[in-house]
DNA sequence: TGTTATGATAAAATATATTTATATGATAAA
DNA sequence: TTTATCATATAAATATATTTTATCATAACA
């Protein structure tokens, strides 16, 4: 069996016609028909089933369950392709989403440099979410995740590396600036300024107002966590904010959750296993504790 | 690419020589050096070191990365066959350990014959973690498991069905025979009857013995309940039993475990997803809760 | 120093995949 | 109903890939 008809077949499937399959990889209609003739007297079972009112070509059971796992392999073997081209080249495909890059990792760089693991790091910046997916299809090696709740994901391992609190912050002008800690039920009446990351922020946010039944009132959304932080400032409206993007500035004042069921923001290591010294390194850097945090001299 | 190349790749790996792989495939030497170089070739990288000076073939880093994912294609192909040959031949490979066969099936039995699943079922022995093995490597479509903790496997899908105690058992004529429930800790100087069941007896028993810092007196060891029953009759000793393997004789009396942290005997419905209609019934109909537990008339 | 084990290479043989040209069969259009 | 069109199948020719046979190279071994 070739990695050829498997292709050939994931794309007919996909476009359910012999012709157009074959014109999506510039070769000739037959030999499409002789890949899936082929593949269907290897495994001994019927994979389409060729059309009663001819205009439709549907999949038989068996060719669904084969669908399934040609997908995997030639995921597999496309993962395999990018894991050997990554060592080969000494580069660690490392995702990084933008907070934890800009608010977290900073302090881990000294270690990685001593370590010279630095300059092997190819950076991939963007959302959680994005990233696991990226780890799975071998498109990553490594990536910082945040997340609220324990992830679980197939073929990757993960360690937890910190958990840090939402705060609430309010404009030294608003009249909780002098609270050290309270229940979120109590901002059921604040107007909100609702940060627009790409997924723990409005997750926890959003498991806050639910569990304490309220739909907040969000005046304003912003992606910028600057922009953020000086609405509040303003007093335009109070903010939900994990206490990594928090340092000793004196713009806004941070209050401390009371609630029992809070979320929490957790850095979480995320790696495929693989044969490489120099991401087992990095691992090992990675997961040794951090000094201080969140910040130096906070 | 070609999956002959990475069964000869994966052999090769195994003999570290290729006359011995070309022999293991029947076929010729340089048939072996060939597919090994299409591989280098295809990849651009060196999977293995030709041998300095020493006889010796060796995997460079690259070829042991590749190996992994090599074993995974292979792996799935199979699954993927051994799937599709079930699915023609309407069977379910259903795996069922000889504990759970005995006392727990019976009762799902009524409903499978109703639903018209029992004559699909092609049942195959074994302890839990060999059927385990197998559900992952394609052998199986479904099986029932015992677990004393939740299982995690992947690829595979579990699904607790029922949560049993483990009693202590003891003779009729034994000092304890009045005992509605007790510590496992009392039993230090007890003589015990182990079970020497799959997995999961075993398990509880260390788990509990390890708990409770003793080293039980074990005055005999037998893989059948019965034997196990009558000994504990006979007042031999006494035994920890699943109340799964109890039914209202009189023959041994048994003993409720008072202790905060016990394990339990969970019976485990575990899959591999599949399309395959006949399966999805079979899931649909185990995953009923059962009428009566553990047994009628109990 | 010859002998053996192990793998590489070239050329030929064989097997497999793909194309070109054409056929089939079913629906839609005239 | 005929004809055109679409979608796939088939046969034969061709191109490509794999395997074998025969032979060579190299280093270990005795």
């Amino acid at each position: 069996m070739n990695f050829r008809d498997l292709e050939y077949f994931v794309q007919l499937v996909k476009d359910r016609n012999y012709t157009k399959t074959a014109q999506a990889f510039n070769i000739s209609q037959p030999t499409i028909t002789y890949a899936i003739k082929r593949l269907e007297n290897e495994l001994k079972v019927q994979l389409f089933i060729r059309d009663q009112s001819h205009h439709q070509l549907d999949l038989t059971l068996a060719g669904q369950e084969f669908n399934d796992h040609a997908q995997n392999i030639l995921q597999e073997l496309t993962t395999a392709k990018a894991d050997l081209l990554a060592l080969s080249q000494q580069k660690i495909r490392f995702g990084l989403p933008p907070i934890i890059g800009t608010y977290y990792f900073p302090q881990l760089a000294k270690v990685l440099i001593k370590e010279n693991i630095m300059s092997h790091l190819q950076t991939i910046e963007g959302g959680s979410a994005t990233l696991q997916e990226k780890l799975s299809t071998g498109e990553l090696d490594v990536a910082l995740l945040g997340a609220i709740s324990p992830l679980k994901l197939k073929n990757i391992k993960t360690l937890p590396l910190v958990r840090t609190d939402f705060k609430v912050i309010v404009s030294p002008d608003h009249p909780l600036k002098n609270k050290q800690s309270i229940n979120f039920a109590a901002l059921k009446n604040e107007s909100f300024i609702a940060l627009k990351e790409g997924f723990v922020h409005p997750a926890a946010f959003r498991q806050l107002t639910t569990a304490n039944h309220f739909q907040p009132q969000i005046v304003y959304t912003t992606p910028d966590i600057n922009v953020l932080k000086g609405m509040v400032h303003e007093n335009v409206g109070i903010s939900l904010l994990s206490e990594l993007a928090l340092n000793n500035e004196q713009e806004v004042h941070a209050i401390d959750l009371a609630d029992q069921d809070q979320p929490h923001f957790e850095i979480v290591l995320a790696y495929r296993p693989q044969v490489n010294p120099l991401i087992d390194k990095l691992i090992n850097a990675l997961s040794q504790p951090v000094d201080q945090f969140p910040f130096p001299g906070k």
